[in-house]
DNA sequence: GTGAAAGCGCTAACAC
DNA sequence: GTGTTAGCGCTTTCAC
């Protein structure tokens, strides 16, 4: 460790100055073709490799990038990660992992570490700014921040969104073309856009149709398993329980077709059921789940250029950048058998 | 960005030295309460945040750890990047993600971010060392790694893993319990310390039940949903198939489950099938998936916990720490019907 | 208990 | 094209 060659021992060897090492290891041009293979050479006789925290100092910058999500432990993140740390790695980035757990505290702290220097961006995916940069908003301007899959209203950030009331309309409407007419939905959690959005896509899409949404046909969730549960078991005690449910997330699709079978009902049988993600076990899950697909991995990387693109100094997107959906048709719905 | 305020300036503020403040904050003692608490007040007034880069260069460490999958898409790493996640952010870690892709290359490179100083230690789960490390052990040894899950031969280095063996044995003896006398495997890809342990534990809890393994029963798979589901084909072209599968993860587990629905037979009526991993998604799946389960958080937190100590000079665990792993019984088993 | 000074290893001005 | 010099912001000797 500390006999690591360090810049000057190659100048010493190479004959020249520091200076001209750095240049020539960098290849910033301005070194002659000779001398630049010379200073390689030795270099890798040496064994050298740069000490990135001198660089680090020196260069003010620290070639990684933040991302912070809400859970580290929701396989919903992953492929966006994976995304993320393809384009990164390909430009030099490593990934720092965030987790806030909806702790505000954590949020903010993160929001800290940009400022100490710990990365020079971020990926943020929570949705919330800290209460005192969403108080002054001046205080975000400087840090390179990009928005994905949620909204954060006002702040002038860059946004990687879908389009979820589209995507939900589009997931509701197939239910409606299938011949149902008694359609609920369950919610994600609720002030938060991207939960309001698939929900609005929902009304949109039953208004569109011309059916009522029935007292209790809207059960708030919170994306977790279990309160897909809760929710059919709410649903079936309807006077008139739905034929077919839209459900904001796959995982609570997961629990909810849980509950159906639990509770006797066939899926798509008795029931139909859609979900959104597209995680990679739902079409591996009985029945295959139809649900609409979101390029997570799209969006990764998509997010992940665009901080490059803030880092590289250009201006970020004016407009959200919007990526496409598909709705994936599954064995988890068919037409209504009454 | 540029007006942040630095020792300096709470130095003059102080009316102290550069050096006094830096004591002061990082409460070394050796400052007297008033001048401290005088100095922790300016910080404060005048928001006052350690540049990181410049710590991390005349410390001589980053403060940050290396955690290094197969497949950051795999949610299998998820709890325990939760765990290593948890405990480092206590310690004032950040944690890093690495994802290799089984290239060798990628290796190569992670453990070159070790010697460069993007991260102080690293957590391996990949079970292999890159070739010219594992070639010149001597390289290793001042490097801070703790292998995880895994297992890396002969490279002295502190493991945090679980017993496949008696893990495997414990799920397979489920089975004879049961009855079932055709019991097959699906093994992980195989020259990989992990499968074999598995497929190990396999065929001793066979041969203690006095059981066959015929010809065809040992399938290999790769860990992912689709080798399942080929497995399943395979097994079922058998002229005398199993009454039952150990499967040696639940991702395979899955994709075997899917198959032997789609070729008519039921789960567990049929064919009993046994996962391992115990994935969050094992509870929801239909039949409710017996799986063998490990702590994967407790993994990740006390991988962790043996890097932070050997960071801090303490000499790693001799022995590998074998966490506690659980054979959870649902739905995917039951007596053989034949 | 506090200050002065050095220096971590690198890169960027500025000369030539 | 190359060398000289300075300095990134911090912590840590070494004096006193």
């Amino acid at each position: 460790m500390n006999d690591r060659p360090k810049i000057k021992d190659i100048a010493e060897r190479a004959g020249v100055s520091p200076a001209t090492v750095s240049r020539a290891l960098t290849d910033s041009g301005l070194v002659t073709e000779a001398t630049r293979r010379r200073i390689h050479e030795i270099a890798r006789e040496l064994n050298y490799r740069p000490n990135v925290r001198a660089r680090n100092l020196r260069t003010q910058r620290s070639m990684a990038v933040l991302l912070v999500v809400r859970d580290v432990g929701n396989p919903f993140y992953l492929d966006v990660l994976k995304g993320v740390e393809a384009v990164g790695r390909a430009t030099g980035y490593s990934v720092l992992m965030g987790n806030t757990e909806n702790d505000p505290e954590r949020e903010a702290e993160y929001f800290d570490m940009l400022r100490d220097g710990h990365a020079d961006g971020m990926i943020l995916m929570t949705g919330k700014l800290p209460g005192d940069i969403a108080g002054q908003p001046a205080g975000i301007e400087d840090l390179a921040v990009v928005v994905a899959l949620e909204i954060v209203e006002n702040a002038g950030l860059p946004h990687v969104q879908i389009d979820n009331i589209a995507a939900s309309r589009s997931a509701v409407r197939h239910l409606v073309d299938l011949g149902h007419r008694r359609i609920a939905h369950i919610t994600g959690p609720m002030p938060e856009t991207m939960s309001v959005g698939r929900r609005d896509g929902y009304r949109h899409a039953m208004a569109e149709a011309g059916l009522d949404i029935p007292e209790g046909y809207e059960q708030h969730g919170n994306y977790l398993l279990e309160s897909g549960r809760d929710a059919v078991r709410q649903l079936l005690a309807l006077p008139e329980p739905p034929t077919a449910i839209f459900v904001a997330n796959d995982e609570m699709a997961y629990g909810a077709i849980h509950q159906l079978r639990r509770m006797g009902r066939d899926v798509p049988g008795d029931v139909s059921v859609v979900g959104f993600d597209d995680l990679y076990l739902s079409q591996a899950f009985y029945p295959p789940l139809t649900t609409v697909s979101q390029p997570r991995l799209d969006i990764g990387r998509m997010a992940m250029t665009v901080l490059l693109a803030i880092l590289a100094g250009e201006a970020g997107p004016a407009e959200p950048i919007v990526m496409p959906t598909e709705l994936l048709i599954r064995a988890s719905t068919a037409p209504p058998t009454a």
